[in-house]
DNA sequence: CAAAAAAGAGAGCACTGCTCTTGCAATAGA
DNA sequence: TCTATTGCAAGAGCAGTGCTCTCTTTTTTG
């Protein structure tokens, strides 16, 4: 109250505690790029920061908590780079800007592997994650969500095939994530978002090795043929074009 | 060299040293379903075992060598299971053996959530596989191969597309994987392997929680959307039929 | 039958997450 | 401003971990 700013409302020792919890964060991090999340230790970042192991849980109360924190960073900052990447495209066709998103995702994949498998590896052992994480695990879907959108006001989108019996569960989940666009597509969505995890995933674990190389090539077309099953057409875009009669 | 028989060539000592292995694995499977793998102990294992924690090393030089045998057994599970669904619909055709193998190799992943994150979620913190992994992890991947190979013997495959630029690479992997696939399939093949394991993967870590219901029906769809994608058409399947002219 | 190899037991080292108590410093209320 | 409260870090300690080493017993082998 007697400090005039907003964003440093309370006393220095209040400051101080945004600020050490950065720093453990930060060199949780660091741990987590060098040695992945079963390596990370509370004593040893403890160590680094030239502290006893005792005095962190004043700030995180266990290390699964820390790791959560690191979580919805990790979520945070991909999805920051998929929504960057859709405004750096924003005068782009939403095809062009459905292909650059998924570029940004994998790039902040291929950059950040041990971040990326916190977030889409296997969950870390008997963890299972709070619902605080929610809000930021929706942001990279949002952004795929809006390219749609912004494609169906305009042109050069198709509804892709939904077969029967899957109308009903395709109502409810477009009534769930997006009213505005047609159960068909929300279906197609859904299956193009968990596919294009399988080949990021792929790629960043290794499952590739041996097998792809000219993975931005495989990648690039791979993320071409997911848009062409959510219905981002281009007029013409080779043999296979949707043609929904 | 010197005895006879294949199967139990050496003394008891040797045979024991066969069940005991069996037995640790076993122990260390059941450990692996109920707490994940960073909870694996090898002090627990050897304590159910009653058995004291130093005579496992006899065994298994690290606890890193115990998990590579858990993961070639669970690649080697997944794929029997893909290619016991083949067997079971030799009868069918291409597209539908397609589906069960899908189907079975879903069905593994659900019911060995760990085993499954073993092979296919983040590799464990700093531990590459090793290359004895190798031929049992490609089995799944033969099984899918061998359905196209049937099926281009026969009629009902479409080329899929593929871009100029992507061609060398193609045939690449062609050449290394199925030199009697045309290059076209064996790049979309791939790329539908991992989309599979996306989609597997998000619904084994709950990445469908909240999102999709109906995973049953929304599998089936989506598996049958992959093999459009690779070629297995029926001759009236929807809308977006492959059509290489 | 004796030498060699294999297996288990047990102690011990360095490390982990986490708890609890103790002393110190910053804050807030009178 | 003085004092009571609260927040924080330190240190010791517990139970658990992977792994190594030595020692004894048992089995195999020459």
């Amino acid at each position: 109250m007697s400090t005039a700013a907003s964003s440093t409302p309370k006393g220095a020792r209040a400051r101080a505690r945004i600020e050490v919890t950065a720093a453990i964060k930060e060199q949780a991090r660091r741990q987590l790029a060098a040695d992945g999340a079963a390596k990370l230790s509370l004593r040893a970042v403890a160590r680094d920061l030239g502290v006893v192991s005792s005095a962190l849980y004043r700030y995180f109360p266990s290390r699964d908590d820390l790791l959560t924190a690191l979580i919805i960073d990790a979520y945070n900052a991909v999805g920051e780079s998929a929504e960057t990447a859709r405004d750096e495209h924003a005068d782009a066709g939403p095809r062009d800007r459905w292909t650059a998103v998924c570029e940004a995702v994998r790039q902040w994949a291929l950059t950040h592997p041990h971040e990326y498998a916190l977030i889409h590896g296997s969950p870390v052992p008997g963890y299972t994650a709070p619902e605080t994480t929610i809000p930021a695990a929706a942001r990279v879907g949002q952004v795929f969500i809006g390219i749609l959108r912004d494609a169906h006001q305009g042109l050069g989108v198709a509804k892709p095939p939904l077969p029967a019996d899957l109308r009903p569960e395709a109502e409810r989940m477009a009534a769930d994530f997006a009213p505005d666009l047609p159960p068909e597509t929300v279906a197609a969505l859904i299956a193009a978002w968990a596919q294009l995890y399988g080949l990021i995933g792929f790629e960043v674990f290794g499952q590739f090795n041996r097998v792809v190389e000219d993975r931005d090539r495989f990648f690039r077309h791979a993320v071409s043929q997911l848009a062409h099953g959510v219905g981002l057409v281009y007029p013409q875009t080779g043999p296979t074009a949707a043609a929904p009669r």
